[in-house]
DNA sequence: GATGAATGAGTGTTCATTCAT
DNA sequence: CATGAATGAACACTCATTCAT
């Protein structure tokens, strides 16, 4: 009831029921009705506070996006080691928090890339995203190598965090991080090695002191 | 009109329309109404020979997998070199195959991976195909590599050829083939190599010794 | 697929065929597909023979008719003793007959009620049954009783036998005949017992002795 | 026009436009769009009140049946005479009320019963009914007769009201009510007659005098 | 005689949205 | 702010019927 400062609250209540409902029936039977009904609110509200449905969706996926970006600012935060090693953990480790591998964020995200694909205001928020990864990735593999090289790597290991992301959560048992975490930053290394070495394809050994580093990288994107 | 006969026609022709109505309007707006038009016929012969839409859908997907499947078996087939090399490059380029990187195929795709959250029949269709590509690929690696080293490498190609081709598919621009082919590769060989030199770090070396094997991979599935 | 004589076999395959979707889902949802399934035929040759399904739930009706004609008539042959009680007796039991109180039977008569207050062909056939068991038990009273008392007496053990028909069709436990009988032989002799008391201002007493012929009572109608 | 407190108002309003299109087409042709254009609404807002269509049958059923309940209620207060035979006679004219024999409710019940044979929601409704009528009758001629006889005579009494209303619904004419409860009259008077003298199967004569009691006794149930 | 492919109108139901209260 | 009554189009699905074979 009180009149002031309850936009933020009710949207975030939303979002939350938002979430909930797709975690239960899917995005397609995720009615209004369902998700009011969860929030403990009247159908109506949410146009009040969304404008429609699809006003509702967008908001859902711009939170869980802004989750993941917090998920990789709050480690590299608390990085200290600031080499680019360090700073492509902290994006690695990032994509596979706790926020994105759950049940809720792990549907929603699936139902967004399919419903991007048709439309075009999720599919913008899509690219936005889908290119922060890449170039978060690519400016820290630049610092250890050629542009062209850089390029690829970024690219590759961009794939390589999607796809175990995307197997995990399709796979139906419980998302097995560590492990994904180890192939990525095994792939890390291979491409890294390549700088230290460049007649060689041996990864890096000696200047991985564990170090950890305050770097950049938002996730998923 | 009635022939004898006409269901195995009318099977595919409903497939094919199905694919095209996703690819218009996505799976969420593929309506039965909209692909029995696109199919010019009524949209009662649906029931008639897929029971309801879900059978339909289901069709669909297997109908997709099965391009999948026949993609790969048709490089296998044409393959002189029995080695993991050889067969590993035909499964990641039928997984790039022509059927699999158009836009009714990645619309179809995607839409089914976020339906077979929530239905127990594509999901079970989904895990198989899944597995599938994994072990394939473990099963050339193993070839080549102790078996933890293989199923490490099995992993994370997978999950780098499924990456390439969600990443490919949500790009929106036309798929880049070629480049998605060549980052694999590297992946593979960088996998590959660590039989070559059994002193580095590296564990499962000498028991590699280049072997090759005719072994078989199917890819996404 | 003999050509000759098939008519009658097919229809009365078809006939049982539709008694037997009535048990099982009820007239509402016995649906041709249903039926043809159930008689082991194809859907299209129910209009050969019956030209529609209003003509094969009317066929269908008719021969429950017959079954209760056919179930009084060949008790009535079998009775030696012509008198108005013995023929009443068999009026009424042949009512509940075997035939007329197992499952088919029961929920194709209530359907059949249901449907005849709004098909007029229906009603008509309905009708005539009503009034069969009426007059039927009308001649017979009126051999003991006057005109105006037969009448009552008719129109109520006609009412009775429907009425403990209807009670036992709707109790959904196995029919109880035997009480149905006695309560409804019971009525009976409540009525005839008028005839013995000539002073009361009733006519049509001592001309009944027991004798008078064999007449005719059809079940039901 | 959305008010608060709808909800008694369009319920009612929805079950009289249902009684109406069961008498205008029967309850098989009864669709949701007819009953809704009846009473002046949208489809859509059938579910909001009643969930679905089995909703709104079933709540036009215990209408119905609560309509029968209290035209033998309203009946039994008026009542002086407290004798089992004035609660009969009751119970015997609440159940040919006028709200009991007009066209929708005969349908109505008639399709019910019909219906009531597939579906068990129903079912369990028909059972209370019927049931009740019994109970009713019994009480009362426990206090009459031996509990065996005033078992017997309740069923039978039942079995009458029901016959005759039956029959009476079926003849496609004006319902007769006046001879209706007259033969049940009777019927009732010749179970009573046996308690006066258990001599005798006679009926008792003298003590009817047109004694009619405030007694109790709800119809059909 | 018999099949089953094909139709297309009709069903109950769901749902996002609107808006008077 | 918030409700929930109300709409009406859209949906998947059913079904009696027709008819080429």
């Amino acid at each position: 009831m009180p009149k002031v400062g309850m936009q933020p609250i009710r949207r975030q209540q939303l979002i939350e029921a938002t979430l909930q409902a797709v975690d239960q029936v899917g995005m397609g039977d995720a009615s209004i009705a369902l998700i009011a009904r969860l929030a403990g609110v009247s159908n109506g509200i949410i146009s009040h506070y969304f404008k429609d449905k699809n006003g509702l969706i967008a908001a859902t996926m711009r939170y869980i996006m802004s989750m993941l970006n917090e998920g990789v600012a709050a480690r590299r935060q608390a990085l200290q080691d600031d080499s680019p090693r360090a700073h492509l953990r902290v994006i690695i480790e990032g994509n596979f928090d706790a926020s994105q591998v759950n049940g809720p964020a792990m549907k929603t995200w699936l139902a967004f890339w399919a419903s991007s694909m048709h439309q075009p205001s999720l599919h913008r928020l899509q690219r936005i995203n889908d290119h922060r990864l890449y170039s978060n990735l690519c400016s820290q593999f630049r610092r250890a190598l050629p542009l062209d090289q850089a390029r690829v790597a970024a690219r590759g290991l961009a794939a390589l965090i999607d796809g175990l992301w995307l197997r995990g959560a399709l796979s139906g048992d419980a998302f097995d991080t560590e492990q994904a975490i180890r192939i990525a930053y095994e792939y890390m290394e291979l491409q890294l090695a390549k700088q230290q070495r460049p007649d060689t394809h041996e990864p890096a050994p000696e200047d991985m002191r564990g170090t950890i580093a305050h770097s950049a990288g938002a996730p998923r994107d």
